[in-house]
DNA sequence: CAAAGGATGGCCT
DNA sequence: GGCCATCCTTTGG
């Protein structure tokens, strides 16, 4: 089977696809193992689309990923390994969290062989499981559409801080009903912003707004037409 | 020692 | 939805 386009996207997003063939065989529950995450990030990132993440008691289903690799200028690993970015150039299926705006994480899955520096950020979700708790880490007037709507959000409804750094994630995540999925411009970056590895569920609700970096270059006006 | 990197919450239109 | 204020950690020089 085939990826293949199925129809003009909007300016966001340049196409929807059908699930990835690979996921057609791995059953809704199933939990996924290293091997699943030991391959290209941005051919892993829209397979965890649908998939549902489980920590601390709650779960998430992940609407929105972006994928990141050691090519990537906007990646944190782009500059080689670091005492940070250790837990990105070790084996898939670890947890690597980390800290910005100086008071919020973020977290992605370590994908790619041992050593290859890569990963997938977790940047958005729907909590299925486990909501009081979520939203006693978020907040009790946090609406439910915005408990884990946004990579930092979704990391603290799910309990996640520096000390998760490293955490093996294999008996965590589980795959989920197939889904359409489509891929755009990464958001909050400055560098390779156009580099289409942000990966959503087109049209779900709980998927973050696209937010261009307001430093990041200009996008190029021959792909897509303006929104309307 | 200086620079870069980044998401959220609140408030207003 | 758009615009604004907010701030610590890591890395490069």
């Amino acid at each position: 089977m085939k990826r293949r386009p199925e129809n003009e996207g909007r300016a966001e997003h340049g196409s929807v696809e059908r699930v990835p063939a690979e996921l057609d065989t791995v059953k809704p529950g199933r939990l996924l193992d290293r091997s699943f995450f030991a391959r290209d990030s941005v051919v892993v990132a829209p397979e965890l689309l649908g998939c549902i993440v489980t920590a601390n008691g709650v779960s998430v289903r992940l609407t929105e990923v972006e994928a990141y690799r050691e090519d990537d200028p906007a990646s944190h690993s782009f500059r080689g390994r670091t005492p940070r970015t250790a837990v990105m150039f070790g084996p898939a299926g670890f947890l690597y969290v980390y800290f910005t705006y100086g008071m919020h994480y973020c977290a992605n899955l370590v994908c790619g062989e041992d050593g290859a520096g890569a990963a997938v950020l977790l940047r958005a979700g729907e909590v299925i499981d486990g909501e009081p708790i979520a939203r006693g880490r978020r907040g009790e007037t946090v609406k439910d559409r915005d408990l884990a709507r946004g990579p930092a959000r979704l990391a603290q409804a799910l309990g996640w801080g520096r000390e998760d750094n490293g955490r093996d994630m294999v008996g965590a995540v589980r795959a989920g009903e197939p889904t359409l999925w489509a891929a755009g411009p990464r958001t909050g970056i400055t560098k390779a912003a156009d580099t289409p590895w942000r990966f959503a569920i087109p049209g779900d609700r709980f998927v973050s707004p696209y937010k261009r970096h307001p430093k990041a270059p200009a996008a190029e006006q021959d792909q897509a037409p303006p929104a309307k």
